[in-house]
RNA sequence: GCCCACAUAGCUCAGUAGGUAGAGCGCGUCCUUGGUAAGGACGAGGUCAGCAGUUCAAUUCUGCUUGUGGGCUCCA
């Protein structure tokens, strides 16, 4: 019997095992790094009998995806393994892989500390040292359910009688054995570098009316090396994330005094913010949009309306004024609908695009939030486009567009899926399916790939998310594309037709940014704090080697602050070093650097934070080289902006 | 909201077997006039997150509250 092995034939007895064959068709020392054997899709155990129908196999080595999927799923065996030896009372529920790592969930009658982890972590190197056997062995459902009743495990009864199969596979090593699908390593000296990071609560099934368990975190890799060099990785975004640096260059806080989720800018924050603000609100105009206002809080009946009140009361803010009941926005829909209808649109008016920067409180559970990037305060870069069902479609392209320019413009990678509709909603069955169909049909045309989140869409009507992620890999929505068909008719909202009659328009809800509070965020991680020179709360300072030239820098200071460039002086009886120093920690593009030589000379001395050294400029040079910087970004995008005081 | 952990000077952190606290940086004054990542001296700065309780005595122990961090659930 032949089996091609790799791409080469290799003979094979009848009954050999997966792990045999590839030994064969290898050499020892690539061998050495295969966790399972893959025949077509399908991966198997390296002790499984090769399948009839196999006719070719491949390795999944340690180091490759699938196969550090193996070592992580393994891992939470192990790690399971050694929970159960030191806890017996412990009862196991499910240990996946996850993306750079594992957990597994555990009920037991005390929470797990610190110091209970260092233990298991130890009991795992034990049971990696005693090199055990991973075995697997198929079962029918009674004596599956048989084995885990006598063992006490309740969860896995509750699993085998969901899943409803004939037959179910349990995997041992050593004393341990738990129910699963495999496939995994064959031995659990294959499992040379993992590290338990930490415990959490995790809700049985993750459904929030089951009981709370514990669920213990870790990380595993293909070698010691690989561990390292993540754990390293850790440690390096750990220094980019936006609390830190907000703390650090001074952008923004929060303050306990004021309340939970809602940020103080700073002035050098503040700036920032309106540089973004203004570029967005002017980009927005030449895109056809029209800016409009509306109030933070409108009267209750009118979420009544809306159907806010019923779906999605929890999260807002109630108040009362002149005994009329008020809530506060959470959503800037409202306003532009009430602006739409404030007179009769004719066909002819349409599209209506209304721009905002919208305030929007919403009550998030305290659990939840998250620096910028989970408030209940924000700002919407918000927008309804009302338009004729004809108009729909080159409407959502031109927000897709749109998306695309302002993500590129900052290099974003980003990833975009359709949520459908959630189970607590609004609307007709056929609104949701025209109202997908619009968005999926978008997507298309504009020749994007996409994912559909099941029942993740808003209340009133599907949408076209965008999510980009923050520096520890966690993804956050920005841009979101909402299409909605219930809100118009809620609110009556018509056009006269070229036939004179009556029409419904269609509402694209949008926003680009998302929440400007969470896209700052992002944005400090991104560039972790170097911020491009465009928007860069100070854009150059400069520094004097001696309190000699601080006539001269004043002068310096005032050219550039009349080019509007955003410059500093830093004219302190410091050293030069010093003031280097602290210049390249405020992350600052441009140093100008003031001695005797550049007095006589009429120049400045530009250093660069990047390290480059353009050495001795003009003025007029040196604030080309600043406004060249500032505008090149929207050059390469297609567009123009530059932010003037 | 739930589970776990945490909260000491503007920042980063030490510390107290329960006897009201310390460092570095930053800040102020002075000396130093120094050419590309930290010159020196002196000084100011803290209801040890808040409120209760235990105690002769609480920053330290206990409880609650607030806030923060890691998750779960939920969402821009």
């Amino acid at each position: 019997m032949q089996i091609e092995v790799a791409g080469k034939p290799v003979d094979i007895a009848e009954d050999a095992s997966c792990g045999e064959v590839l030994k064969e068709g290898l050499s020892k020392k690539q061998f050495k790094n295969v966790v399972v054997a893959k025949c077509g899709e399908t991966l198997l155990d390296l002790t499984t009998t090769v399948p009839a129908d196999c006719t070719s196999m491949e390795p999944v080595f340690a180091d490759s995806p699938e196969g550090l999927d193996i070592i992580r799923h393994s891992t939470a065996h192990l790690m399971a393994e050694a929970v159960k030896k030191l806890f017996p009372t412990a009862k196991v529920t499910i240990g996946p892989s996850v993306e750079n790592g594992f957990y597994y969930d555990f009920d037991y009658e005390r929470p797990f500390t610190p110091e209970d982890l260092e233990a298991i972590e130890q009991e795992m190197q034990r049971s990696v040292g005693a090199d055990k056997d991973f075995s697997c062995r198929v079962v029918s459902a009674d004596e599956a359910r048989a084995e885990f009743k006598e063992q006490g495990e309740d969860y896995k009864l509750e699993l085998i009688d969901d899943l409803e199969e004939d037959n179910y596979s349990i995997y041992s090593h050593g004393e341990f054995a738990d129910l699963c699908r495999g496939p995994h390593v064959a031995r659990t000296g294959m499992l040379k570098a993992f590290k338990l990071l930490n415990v959490a609560g995790a809700y049985w099934r993750g459904d929030e009316n089951n009981k709370q368990l514990q669920r213990i975190y870790g990380t595993a890799w293909a070698t010691p090396k690989d561990l390292k060099k993540y754990l390293h990785q850790l440690e390096e975004a750990k220094k980019r994330d936006h609390r830190k640096l907000g703390t650090q260059l001074d952008l923004f806080s929060f303050q306990e005094a004021g309340g939970a989720g809602m940020a103080y800018w700073h002035p050098k924050g503040a700036l920032v913010r309106t540089i973004l603000e203004d570029f967005v609100t002017k980009e927005q105009i030449k895109r056809g949009y029209e800016l409009v206002r509306g109030p933070q809080i409108l009267k209750r009946d009118l979420w009544e309306t809306s159907g806010h009140y019923e779906n999605y009361r929890e999260n807002m803010y109630f108040t009362e004024i002149d005994e009329q009941a008020y809530g506060v926005k959470p959503m800037n829909c409202l306003a532009h609908m009430l602006i739409y209808n404030r007179k009769l649109m004719s066909y002819r008016d349409l599209p209506q695009r209304y721009f905002e920067l919208g305030v929007v409180h919403r009550h998030e559970k305290s659990g939840v939030l998250h620096g910028l990037l989970r408030v209940r305060s924000f700002t919407q870069d918000d927008a309804h486009i009302l338009c004729r069902p004809d108009q729909l479609q080159d409407e959502i392209k031109g927000v897709i567009k749109w998306v695309q320019d302002l993500m590129g413009l900052f290099d974003f990678t980003y990833s975009m899926e359709i949520s459908t509709r959630p189970e607590k909603s609004i609307g007709s069955d056929e609104d949701w399916e025209r109202a997908i169909k619009a968005l999926k049909e978008a997507m298309e045309s504009v020749g994007l790939p996409y994912e559909i989140n099941e029942g993740d869409g808003a209340f009133y009507g599907p949408k076209i998310d965008v999510k980009v992620r923050d520096c520890l890999g966690r993804e956050w929505q920005c841009s979101t594309i909402q299409v909605d068909f219930t809100l118009p008719e809620r609110f009556d909202l018509t056009y006269i037709g070229e036939d004179g009659e009556r029409h419904r328009p269609v509402m694209v809800h949008r926003a680009i940014m998302g929440s400007v509070e969470r896209f700052l965020g992002i944005l400090i991680e991104h560039y972790a704090g170097a911020f491009p020179v465009w928007f860069a709360p100070v854009q150059a300072k400069i520094l004097t080697v001696t309190d000699a030239q601080k006539d001269f820098a004043e002068k310096v200071l005032q050219f550039f602050r009349e080019k509007g460039i955003r410059i500093e002086a830093d004219l302190r009886n410091e050293k030069l070093g010093y003031k280097v120093r602290e210049a390249q920690l405020e992350k600052i593009p441009y140093m100008f650097v003031i001695g005797d030589k550049e007095v006589e000379a009429g120049c400045v001395n530009v250093r660069v934070r990047t390290g480059d050294d353009p050495g001795l400029l003009s003025l007029e040079e040196a604030a080309a080289i600043i406004e060249d910087a500032a505008t090149q970004p929207f050059k390469d995008g297609g567009m123009s902006y530059s932010f003037s005081t």
